[in-house]
DNA sequence: CGCTGTATTGACCTCCTTCAAATGCGGTGG
DNA sequence: CCACCGCATTTGAAGGAGGTCAATACAGCG
């Protein structure tokens, strides 16, 4: 039930069985629809919500309406790890496509963390994994121009999915409308629409029927500069 | 000495005299001129370093050459509280202005967060922290254009460097350059040559002799739609 | 088979970039 | 005190990436 959580922990920190049957099945899950809030900005929840399936995403509406999505959440991803320090959420998660989210009560979480060391330093690397991704994403948005910053978050998303065990070598399902692309890069959905229609033409990808494939997976990697080890996923040598 | 780190932990953590005592001074500091290398890409220091004085940047160099500065350290940030867990730095960390950094041996802060909980809490603390700001520099990069951007970013400067007792209620000392900037919002320099002189234009900002005054503080938090929540220095009501 | 949301297109606009040159300024040595 | 150097700031002109607005086409679905 957990494998998506367990799978990517297993990238970062060597858990023991006993660690990953006591990770095995935790508080209960929640099936959330497309386009369900599932935190809400100010909240103060109670469980710590992980993402079992489907795509979910942190973002910020500003004042005038805008809304930047900051982190797309797949299986494996917790929503609100830190809340618990931190106070209450300062912005808010919602489910782009159906989720299935589970509900891990604090106590819980704050006991596995006081017993069991090996499993606080996977949580605490996981977090700093979420960090990395986000520094990637605003040399992304920072430096490089819509071509690249598509095809960079692409890349990515194949590198996460793999470790979460979800889609192929060359390809995953991918929910997310061209609006949610426009908000993750920081740019219009028109210009998505243009940016993704070139690259199909160049057969970078094929994006259709919600779901994206990529025929020449190097190609797209060096069209990009994509250099995975900010994911901190591959495990180096010693 | 630590001061600046002391004064930044105690807006999210009660620390008690004892804890703010064994924070007082732990290891040996170190100069580091401007523009000096402070950590290195790739490095994997002993140590962990903490700003005392002066400005250093987190950045990334992509191959063509382009940097993008992700995060501004001031006094009391971590520059690598994360290095032990991730291995080796995803990123290189760069003095802006003459620094003094202070170097704590990695045993020395595995032994406080062992032993003292509070201690824990506030480190952890802190890094969520850094990672709210990252979030919202994704919001200001991706939603906001230039003259916000700029505006946004002394707002929070100033927020940040009055909990750590620098500067006064409306400026402070600002050892960026404009290449710096550029790097910081993901613009060029040129263009924020220019945006800098409509904010000066429209009296928003003072910048002159590497210190930044601002007239009117609230005149130029509701310019760019500035709240400080994301930094989680203000105690709020339980 | 119509409804609703998503994708696509066109025309026009502007923010920001690029390139290149000029100006200003703080420090250093004479 | 002045001349000079290196660096940072400023300016101009021209071009391009991406934005805006609004209409149209398309697809899934009850």
């Amino acid at each position: 039930m957990f494998s998506p959580l367990i799978r990517k922990l297993g990238h970062g920190v060597d858990l023991t069985e006993a660690d990953r049957d006591r990770l095995a099945c935790l508080g209960r899950t929640r099936q959330i629809g497309a386009r369900q809030e599932i935190i809400a900005q100010g909240d103060r929840p109670e469980d710590v919500h992980l993402v079992l399936s489907g795509f979910a995403c942190r973002y910020k509406v500003l004042r005038d309406g805008k809304r930047q999505i900051m982190a797309l959440l797949v299986p494996g991803d917790f929503c609100d790890l830190h809340v618990a320090i931190l106070g209450a959420m300062d912005h808010g998660i919602t489910a782009l496509s159906p989720c299935t989210v589970a509900e891990l009560p604090r106590a819980t979480i704050l006991n596995l963390t006081e017993n069991h060391l090996r499993i606080t330093r996977a949580l605490w690397w996981a977090t700093l994994v979420d960090e990395a991704i986000l520094r990637e994403w605003l040399v992304n948005m920072g430096q490089r121009e819509a071509h690249q910053q598509l095809a960079h978050l692409f890349c990515e998303l194949l590198v996460r999915l793999k470790a979460a065990g979800i889609g192929d070598a060359d390809g995953y399902p991918f929910p997310l409308t061209q609006v949610d692309l426009a908000e993750v890069l920081g740019i219009t959905s028109v210009h998505v629409n243009r940016t993704l229609q070139s690259l199909r033409d160049e057969n970078l990808i094929v994006l259709r029927g919600r779901r994206l494939n990529i025929p020449d997976v190097e190609r797209l990697k060096a069209y990009c500069d994509f250099d995975p080890a900010y994911l901190h996923l591959v495990k180096r040598v010693e």
